[in-house]
DNA sequence: AAAGGAAGATGATTTGAATCATTTTCTTTG
DNA sequence: CAAAGAAAATGATTCAAATCATCTTCCTTT
């Protein structure tokens, strides 16, 4: 009966930390710290009103953000948290397109295209995230030509990536994209404070989406992996154990 | 020898025909009959300033334009002819990123981006494409708020065709992918006056470095295709037979 | 603490497409 | 026109990765 109280007390902390870590207080965008490449155009009278103007959301993770092919109001910024754009094939097979972190915009590509939503956003880890309103931002681009620049910015560079990727799902193999897509989980989310573990927790099934693979493939290709002491794997965790030596792997100098 | 003049003749009427084709006089931007999807939107000022200043330049089939990783210093804008844009992969295979005709312009992105260029162009047929200066296209951007918004646009719109096909390469059969190449040039570049026969010429390689695949995989594909009575192959040329079972079968529900 | 379900792991089998090899057909050019 | 080279076609073989099937481990929930 001690037990079982020692047992619930933990789990109502858990529960208690989960949330604590969720409902933060928004801070405006004024005093936002996060470097956001889109924004940092505005100056303080446009961050005091885009603040005063827009909303904000928790998410906790596996919630969807936006569903592709929704009809798109307004962009999202990550305050907190971590986001995967996923795209569904005909067959409904995912595809993971990027990844987002704090700081990043979702869904302001279909707000200058005046397309729906192109790709669904979910939260994989627990989420803080604003919310502007497609006016709000469509008048922004039209009176602040350096917020119009940056976010053309942007847009090239998605682009630039999405067509590296298209290269490498089109002529890789199998190891060597899901090696890419390690690298990254790298690029964008970084190492823990160990500085050589994943700031990511995803499951096979997701990296298998990332990669363009299947998950029993990518099960198989990480412990190869791992044999290999270039990676090492503990539950769900990635840490990189040889980063060179990985990056050299997924060219074809293989 | 009399017959020998005759092919002689023949020939070089071929060629002169050939450079009469290649040799036309540029109009300039303030008459030009494209439609132009960023361009459109500058003031007949505008466009006479930008035509005084623009080069042009000549390109026969398989010349290049520009390769990926050059330096850029300026955008091109198709006047007449067809462009396929390819990147290469870390092994040297080539892949076709897009197809562009008159009135496309190619390399705005690197101007945008800072970047190099991103993938190389090549005349797939005979070509006249007018160059204006990187300096022209950023104070054009600059004071004409139309012609950035109009970049933008297609910035995003390459990025949605970038990622359809990125997950048609990952998910999709070679079929199916071959399917989208014949409808992609379709939709790119339309049918000759029959109603029916591509108005492009690709070669067989060509179709499989635009669908990810090998040209002997292409070949069969194509015949198979043949077989089905979906197109009709009379040398590089092909003819759709039959529109709606083609874009039924590269769809899933195949 | 136990049950149930999800995720992970592993083995066996199949298959689509790449690769390699050769032949045939077109195109170009001297 | 004939030779040479490129592109297309076709067959045989190999192989990477998907699929199918089963089992184990981990996590959630009651």
């Amino acid at each position: 009966m001690f037990l079982f109280n020692i047992f619930n007390l933990y789990h109502s902390f858990k529960k208690y930390k989960a949330m604590k870590k969720v409902k933060n207080i928004i801070p405006s965008c004024l005093d936002c710290q996060n470097k956001n490449k889109v924004f940092c155009a505005m100056s303080t009278e446009e961050k005091a009103e885009v603040s005063r103007e827009k909303g904000h959301n928790f998410y906790k993770k596996g919630q969807t953000i936006f569903y592709e092919g929704n009809h798109s109001n307004g962009l999202y910024c990550i305050h907190s948290g971590k986001v995967s754009l996923t795209k569904l094939g005909d067959d409904g097979k995912r595809q993971v397109v990027r990844f987002a972190k704090e700081g990043e915009i979702l869904g302001y590509r279909s707000l200058i295209s005046g397309d729906s939503y192109q790709a669904t956003a979910t939260a994989i880890e627990d989420c803080t995230i604003c919310f502007v309103q497609k006016e709000k931002f469509n008048e922004l681009i039209a009176t602040n030509a350096g917020v119009a620049v940056n976010s053309m910015q942007l847009l090239a560079s998605d682009l630039r990536n999405a067509e590296n990727k298209l290269i490498s799902i089109a002529q890789k193999s199998v190891k060597e994209r899901i090696i890419e897509s390690i690298l990254l989980l790298q690029e964008t989310f970084g190492f823990e404070n160990d500085g050589e573990t994943l700031d990511v927790t995803l499951s096979r099934a997701e990296i298998a989406d990332t990669a363009g693979t299947t998950t029993e493939t990518t099960i198989r290709t990480l412990a190869k992996l791992s044999d290999e002491n270039l990676i090492n794997l503990v539950g769900k965790k990635i840490k990189i154990l040889n980063l060179g030596e990985l990056k050299k792997a997924c060219s074809v100098l293989d």
